[in-house]
RNA sequence: CCAGACGGCUGGACGGUCGCUCUCCGGGUCAAACCGGGGGGAGGAAAGUCCGGGCUCCACGGAAAUACGGUGCCGGAUAACGUCCGGCGGGGGCGACCCUAGGGAAAGUGCCACAGAAAGCAAACCGCCCGCGCCUCCUCGGAGCCGCAGGUAAGGGUGAAAGGGUGCGGUAAGAGCGCACCGCGCGACCGGCAACGGAAGCGGCACGGUAAACCCCACCGGGAGCAAGACCAAAUAGGGGCGGCACUGUCCUUCCUUGGAAGGACGAAACGCGUUUCCGCGUCGCCGCCCGGGUCGGUCGCGAGAGGCGUCCGGUAACGGGCGUCCCAGAUGAAUGGCCGUCCAACCCCGCAAGGGGGGGACAGAACCCGGCUUACAGGCCGUCUGGCACC
RNA sequence: GCGCCCUUAGCUCAGUCGGAUAGAGCAGCCGCCUUCUAAGCGGCAGGUCACUGGUUCGAAUCCAGUAGGGCGCG
């Protein structure tokens, strides 16, 4: 079954999920997730923020990582991705260049290593809720 | 054909698939959400934010002045400009053409290091020369050393710059002292709207440079910026009003009908929480409705314009005018794309060549809008012109 | 959107209302001292003054334009 997007768009919201420190750099890109404090959200959501900075290049560049990024996201988050947390990517300078199908990859290993990925069934959240 | 100068245009093409945003039509809904279909969707620089405007708010009696900042040959264009066009002066190039902050230094002040005698008003270090004095030599005419008083700016030397240059005359030596030519200053008059150009004649020549040093003169500038500004408006906590329920004691003040109402102070009680007594903490009415300020959020501002294209007319041109025609991005953690395929260029390699292989698009992304400037940029195309070579 | 500042040796900074050799400390190299090292002493080298133009006799300095970096306000 397939899971709502809904955009992060509050500084407060990336700081929080940054802090929690719950991530995995993969060479296309970061994944960062917290548990989300929206309680109004449905159950069958998410939300998800984009972060490029000015390290990855001018703003031809950030947009167009941004870009790649959302289609990788907008691929894959619906099947695989748990519902019900905060996720936000952050573009890297390999963003640009890497092949969209590794680009893919990393971000199905990255949900993986996060303990997000919902294909490897309900144990995944617990332990890291455990250890957070 | 080679080399070059100037101006303009362009800034990959096609297809498949999955998406985003705005809008229109149809369906759907109380209204939305949503579904289907059609259409629009980054640039010449969107950039830097260096100027000029529109627009909005604030301030202000029209305004002027001071301070500060800016501009700076002349004329024109323009809404305006530090922009553009045309012209002038100066410099560079064989030339097409290019560069040029280019008002005022006799309004005043400052500075011109080092070197040099002297750096801004004339002055005189080594020199040169006349005269006088002393001494020496001597072919008895003079020559030389030193000193004093003067005359000089030719020569030497310093400097970025030393108060016109060259030649002849002249003189004790010299000197615009005189003359010729060149330069310089003033300049009647002529041409030009003007900047400026030409120029008879006059002047023996003075008035160094620096204003991107202070400054003077002329002109321009009120301030802030779409996060301007306007509107709608949640949760929560304050403020105000109305109504209902509850309302214990003492004291004080005020008002009115034995009693009650309003406000204030004090303590207690009550209620809630910590299991209870004790003790501690919290509440001083509670509930409902309405009003106002205001935050998150949302809507407007927000794209028909100093608009694009075509054509005609005026103007050397910048540009202006008439007519016709078109509607051409509107996001807000921010759309305008992701992926795949084919092809055409740059570029690299092999080859004498035809060709073959690799490779993969330059700079760069709207944020209220417009006119410029500046900066970045793989390349491609077009036009005008200059110099040279060859041929007819 | 608006306002302001900085760039000088490998590093941290002087010099910034013009004047000819651009300085200081640390670091580096050489030598002295010491059994050796550190410290100390003496010496040496090291600079397109961010870049490009211009003004001036003369520019790190003044002016204009670029590039890079930083700060502040809403």
């Amino acid at each position: 079954m397939a899971v709502s997007l809904n955009r992060l768009k509050k500084r407060a919201d990336f700081l929080r999920v940054a802090g929690l420190r719950r991530k995995w750099a993969a060479p296309g890109l970061i994944l960062q997730t917290a548990p989300s404090t929206d309680t109004e959200m449905q159950a069958d959501s998410l939300r998800v923020g984009f972060t490029v900075s000015k390290k990855v290049g001018n703003s031809v560049c950030r947009n167009r990582a941004r870009r790649r990024l959302k289609a990788a996201v907008g691929e894959i988050f619906p099947a695989d991705a748990t519902p019900g947390l905060d996720y936000v990517v952050i573009g890297r300078r390999d963003t640009l260049d890497r092949p969209y199908s590794l680009l893919l990859q990393d971000l199905r290993t990255a949900l993986k290593r996060v303990g997000a990925l919902r294909a490897v069934s309900v144990e995944a959240p617990k332990e890291a809720q455990a250890e957070a």
